[in-house]
RNA sequence: AGGGGCGUCGCCAAGUGGUAAGGCAGCGGGUUUUGAUCCCGCCAUCCGUAGGUUCGAGUCCUUCCGCCCCUG
């Protein structure tokens, strides 16, 4: 009977992917229900419910799909687990990702709990990587569209959890997605791509710091120590950064803008350079630390792989050298422009994510 | 007090008689499941002020205001 086939509960946003997702799984013979989660309860009320509108279009693709919709709020484990982390890294005037900490956190890990819990063997997401499966062993793939992949932001997930879990778009481009979607008459077929913080939405970032975080302003300075201007807190600027800092023509200077390179926290003070491509932006050689190594080893060291210091971003060819404490030196072929504390250098061989660290500090050798 | 220089968009800055370049910043949009980067668009009927010369002035003349430098 069809009760032979294991249960899939799909997160579903109530975006395109996640309801082709659930689709595709659908004709794949698996018996699938739907999760809606909610993790962020609005405090400003000023966003109108795009969280609403998102269960709203959920719900009428689950319709369709004839599948059953749950909803759960995880808002709580979100803040604890996630947003804490998130505002000490701020604080500590780095740049977190927290989209990569919800992934470990909250979808696969609350949300595949919660899934078990309502009788599910796997889950799945809308996800652009695949997993495959040799052996045994459970792999993280980056997603067929290059253009697309998402690997970058579940490098800090384990092979358990992923030997639990689906992601039926990550074998498929973006554009064919929206093309099955059309075909199957979902109302999400042509919605636009949701960006910002998952769960939380696009917000004014600087709006949205201030208002956990207090702003203590400072000068703005040049590598030489020339004061150029005033920062109204150094969380508000980012490692690479050009917009913001509010520099118009400076006497005697070229025309070029102005870039973040360092923030000073002992100082307060935020250092610029001018010119996209300054020297001082680049630098080879970073330490991570916190590495995660989805199928629990890396390979011995030192070894040579490829990397992103960013979503995005081009594989860039590097050396990794694991130290005794779990601490990371990678060294670049090539200068990589803008590296920033707090965010996340993840490594791969070919399409196969092997894990990835937090970065700590940049230099040059 | 004399002598010299300068005052053009928030900032830097072209333009020295023919009817306001450009850059930066800012704002808006696009790209993007973090933050950034990047791309596109918008952004001075007006050139410190008041007169004058001229067919025509930011550009020439004069008044005043402001700032800078030098000399005493």
């Amino acid at each position: 009977m069809s009760n032979s086939k294991p249960l899939v509960i799909v997160g579903m946003s109530g975006g395109v992917d996640s309801s082709v997702s659930a689709l595709l799984l659908q004709q794949q013979g698996y018996r699938v229900e739907g999760l809606f989660m909610k993790n962020w309860d609005e405090d400003d009320g000023t966003e109108y419910c795009t969280a609403k509108a998102d269960l709203a279009d959920a719900e009428r693709v689950c319709e369709r799909l004839g599948i059953k919709l749950h909803t759960a709020n995880f808002a709580a484990e979100y803040w604890d687990n996630v947003f804490e982390h998130f505002l000490a890294e701020y604080k500590a005037g780095r740049t977190p990702n927290p989209d990569i900490l919800c992934n470990r956190e909250i979808k696969f890990k609350v949300f595949l709990e919660y899934a078990r819990m309502l009788g599910g063997e796997l889950i799945a997401t809308g996800h652009y990587v695949r997993r495959a499966d040799r052996d045994g062993r459970t792999y993280l793939l980056k997603g067929l569209d290059p253009n697309k992949d998402q690997s970058y932001f579940l490098h800090a997930v384990g092979e358990a959890e992923f030997s639990r879990s689906l992601f039926p778009v990550g074998e498929l481009e973006k554009p064919e997605v929206r093309r099955i979607a059309e075909q199957h008459g979902l109302v999400t077929h042509n919605k636009k791509d949701s960006t910002g913080i998952c769960f939380i939405g696009e917000r004014r970032f600087k709006d949205f710091l201030a208002q956990y975080l207090p702003a203590q302003p400072g000068e703005i300075q040049t590598p030489e120590g020339e004061v150029i201007g005033q920062h109204s807190g150094l969380m508000y600027h980012t490692i690479g950064q050009r917009q913001g800092l509010g520099i118009g023509g400076v006497k005697g200077a070229s025309e070029a803008p102005w870039f973040v390179i360092q923030k000073d926290l002992v100082r307060n003070v935020l250092v610029v350079t001018q010119g996209t491509d300054h020297p001082l932006l680049y630098t080879n050689r970073l330490i991570a630390q916190q590495a995660h190594w989805i199928n629990g080893q890396p390979p011995s060291s030192p070894f040579n792989c490829t990397a992103k210091n960013r979503y995005r971003q081009a594989d860039q060819a590097c050396s990794v050298e694991v130290a005794g404490d779990g601490r990371l030196t990678v060294v670049f072929s090539e200068p990589q422009r803008a590296i920033t504390p707090g965010q996340s250098v993840v490594f791969y061989q070919d399409d196969l994510c092997l894990g990835g660290a937090v970065i700590e500090s940049t230099d040059n050798i």
